[in-house]
DNA sequence: AGCACGCCGACT
DNA sequence: GTCGGCGTGCTC
């Protein structure tokens, strides 16, 4: 009956039609179907339709054709998804476990979303007998058409459906099917006259203001609709009329951005940027890690590259951390690439996403700058992905699915024959070693472009304390600030903020405030005089009495960076010190505010947390102070290791990057400590080699995986029966890989943070060889992902597994 | 998920 | 009989 078949992944979120379904194409349409387009389809006995991905188009299909529906139309002129991107779907799907819409939802931005609806019609009835629900239905309807979902939510009667089709069969209704394919946001309505007629020409009743609308595009032919109606200060009603009296015709266009005048600079780079260009270029391996160390030029060897690509007509994406998305790195590419670049961010709307993602798409631009999301950019043609900081956590999504956009990059690249960069001055545990195994080439650059790394000093604090001085800030270190700021130079104190929160205790019971919602105490903040929690943002009133025991004597334990700030305003009367962290920072705004402030020169003093690592380039800067070189190195993780040689290092890279040598004080308690001197020697391969040795002895990643599932619930006994019972099903699957000590299963355990915004979270571990992992998916697939669990989020996360 | 279908008990 | 509640099973 049918010469061709699509099969589909369908757009619905449930777990239990998480596969693909074949679907005819009728003749009509067997032109316009093609791999990459959505479809309608109807699915089920769904009233509703729903809209489908064409990943395959086959003659022949499996499936008896008695059960074979029809494809509805075909939504889109252009693929949406291209061939390649279709395949990386799959592979997400089976790496993070998860469904395919998730993947899909990656790609596809959710302003192209495709939305149907059902608007149910009286019809004029006469000597049609109803029952008595079917008139309560019709009399609910007569008077105005509803949509179904409307109706749904105002008559509850679980048989609705059966209501309908009998109000259907006796003629007494009719069923208008509706459906929106949005996307239409990044476009602007622009409207022409279909004939180009003299006003007098025009057979119809004309209003005043229609005239002139007339008149204005005999003038002016095509005309955004916005623009029309406010210079001639009439209602677009007037327009609307006009289109739907077939005057006028309407059109969508692109929202246009302004185009900007810059002014290319010229790339110069040194000896060793060149070679570091020419090898990766040259090179007929895939993966490359920039080892540079900070200061060391590696976006100029990241634009040549890119560069390169342009000249063979190909798109390239760069990645940067979230944080470090500034103005100021936008900027650089700007005057380097022009306007031929695009912009992803968490921060934009909607519509800016849809604007961006179609621009990508149409080819209209050379690079594509953004978040780790940006991976998923629509290039046909990729020259490069490349990864700065690629040791940065934010790499990894905190969402499901959790994917690791190093991973993808390095699957993008085998798909779509292209590169990968990974840049970083301290490269990760697991990239570095891909490298030592040859699965990723390295390339050095090992001298900073001014020649000369910063003096670096570690100071015993507990010495510090002998002398009397308990504050913070030792005595090398204000001594060096107060020659930075004589110098009218400028300095960063970092502080780790995990560390040293100031949380609210009471000092005659001990007890410390907690967020209602979620199990973490609450951070006093000196604007406002209020508490927050830093997982659900909400807030309270500081109190002045202890809520368990009465007592006055409650105030915030204060070390965190507003205690540091106080401290330093004291120090540094006049000196102009300012904070950045998490809760200073409100938004983008703010942010850019102080960094262009710093950067000009109007600050003197910065104090930050983690935010402060993050690749600046600030060349005044010539003191900096890491405050508690300790507190990572403590955290309960199996990479605090890891995390605090990276953080040091990336913080003291912030000195000393102009022509004036850098000095770095990391304050510590234990100053003979392997991974803070190792940090301070700069000497990151002893480091790693070290570290690699030690995450072997005691089997973490990279030479095991680590597998987290995180079951989520508001009710605490069904979160905690649930995970309990898939703990003993996956515990029956895989007693033979425990038994030849090929997998370690844990017993469940509550998160660290048990309660977030009332939902509370149990989390089961698995360590596995990687010998074992394809056997383990299919398992978790089976216990997790087969049926959905009522009301139990899941959440699987597994540790880079190396290809 | 979203729906149909079928079984059951309650109510007119 | 008719209505509504709920468990089960299917969707190309």
């Amino acid at each position: 009956m049918y010469k061709k078949f699509v099969q589909l992944i369908l757009n619905n979120n449930s777990k239990s039609i998480d596969q693909l379904f074949t679907y005819g194409v009728p003749d009509a349409l067997a032109d316009a179907v093609e791999i990459g387009k959505r479809v309608k389809v109807n699915f089920g006995n769904n009233k509703h339709m729903i809209d489908a991905l064409i990943v395959s188009i086959d003659c022949s299909c499996q499936i008896p054709e008695h059960k074979i529906k029809t494809i509805i139309d075909v939504l889109d002129d252009v693929p949406v998804v291209s061939e390649e991107m279709i395949k990386l779907i799959f592979w997400i799907r089976e790496r993070y476990i998860c469904k395919y819409s998730d993947a899909i939802r990656l790609l596809i931005p959710a302003a192209i979303k495709y939305e149907h609806n059902i608007v149910v019609k009286a019809k004029e009835i006469n000597n049609i007998s109803l029952s008595d629900k079917e008139k309560e239905l019709y009399n609910f309807i007569k008077d105005n058409p509803l949509e179904l979902k409307n109706l749904k939510k105002h008559y509850t009667y679980n048989d609705i459906f059966t209501v309908i089709d009998n109000l259907k069969d006796k003629d007494a209704i009719e069923i208008i099917s509706k459906d929106k394919l949005k996307g239409k946001e990044a476009y602007e309505k622009y409207v022409s006259l279909i004939e180009d007629k003299n006003i007098n020409e025009y057979d119809i009743n004309k209003t005043k203001n229609q005239v002139n609308v007339i008149n204005y595009l005999k003038e002016n032919k095509l005309v955004n609709i916005k623009k029309l109606s406010e210079d001639l200060g009439i209602s677009p009603s007037v327009i609307n009329n006009l289109i739907k009296k077939d005057i006028l015709k309407e059109e969508y266009i692109l929202y246009q951005i302004e185009e900007k005048n810059v002014i290319k600079n010229e790339l110069k780079l040194n000896e060793e940027q060149k070679n570091a260009c020419e090898s990766i270029i040259s090179s007929d391996n895939k993966v490359f890690l920039l080892h540079g160390v900070t200061g060391s030029g590696k976006t100029e060897v990241y634009m040549n590259i890119i560069e390169h690509y342009i000249n063979e007509n190909k798109q390239s994406i760069m990645l940067v951390p979230e944080i470090s998305l500034t103005a100021q790195t936008i900027d650089r590419f700007e005057k380097r690439f022009g306007n031929k670049i695009a912009v992803f961010h968490s921060k934009l709307s909607k519509k800016e996403k849809l604007i961006q993602w179609t621009k990508v798409h149409n080819k209209e631009v050379d690079v594509v700058i953004g978040a780790r999301s940006a991976v998923f950019s629509p290039i046909k043609d990729l020259g490069a992905i490349i990864i700065d900081e690629e040791h940065e956590d934010s790499y990894i999504s905190s969402t499901s699915p959790k994917y690791n956009t190093i991973e993808v990059a390095i699957k993008m690249a085998h798909n779509l024959n292209s590169k990968v960069v990974l840049g970083s001055a301290t490269p990760s545990i697991n990239t570095y070693y891909m490298a030592q195994k040859g699965q990723i080439e390295i390339i050095e650059l090992k001298n900073r472009v001014n020649n000369q790394m910063p003096d670096m000093k570690i100071i015993d604090m507990s010495s510090e304390l002998d002398k009397g001085n308990n504050t913070l800030i030792s005595e090398e270190l204000y001594e060096s600030m107060k020659k930075t700021l004589f110098n009218k130079e400028q300095a960063i104190l970092f502080l780790n903020k995990r560390g040293y929160s100031g949380f609210v205790t009471c000092k005659k019971c001990g007890h410390v405030v907690k967020c209602d919602r979620c199990d973490v105490s609450m951070t006093y903040h000196i604007k406002g005089n209020m508490l927050k929690c830093h997982y659900c943002g909400r807030t309270k009133r500081m109190m002045y009495e202890c809520p368990k025991c009465g007592s006055k004597k409650i105030e915030q334990f204060s070390a965190g960076t507003q205690h540091v700030e106080r401290l330093v305003k004291q120090l540094f009367p006049n000196a102009v010190t300012e904070r950045m962290d998490v809760d200073s920072m409100t938004d983008r705004d703010c942010y850019e505010n102080i960094y262009r402030r710093f950067k000009n020169g109007s600050i003197d003093i910065l104090i930050g947390t983690q935010m402060l690592a993050k690749g600046f380039d600030f060349p005044n800067v010539t003191t900096v102070g890491v405050l508690v070189a300790d507190a990572i190195l403590n955290l309960p993780f199996y990479n605090a290791s890891e995390k605090t040689f990276q953080l040091i290092t990336q913080v003291s890279g912030r000195a000393g990057r102009g022509s004036k040598t850098g000095n770095v004080f990391i304050q510590t308690y234990e100053p003979n400590n392997f991974i803070i001197n190792a940090a301070k020697n700069n000497n990151y391969e002893l480091f790693i080699n070290e570290e690699l040795k030690l995450r072997k002895e005691f089997a973490f990643p990279p030479f095991i995986n680590i597998i987290n599932i995180c079951l989520i619930s508001k009710n605490e006994d069904l979160v905690i029966k649930t995970a309990n019972e898939k703990y003993e099903e996956i515990k029956e699957a895989v007693k033979d890989m425990v038994k030849e000590r090929s997998l370690l299963l844990y017993r469940p355990i509550p998160h660290s943070i048990y309660k977030i915004n009332d939902e509370y979270r149990i989390n089961l571990f698995i360590k596995a060889s990687r010998s074992k992992m394809a056997e383990l998916k299919k398992i978790l697939r089976s216990v997790y992902m087969d049926k959905d669990i009522e009301y139990i989020k899941v959440s699987i996360n597994i540790n880079t597994d190396t290809v």
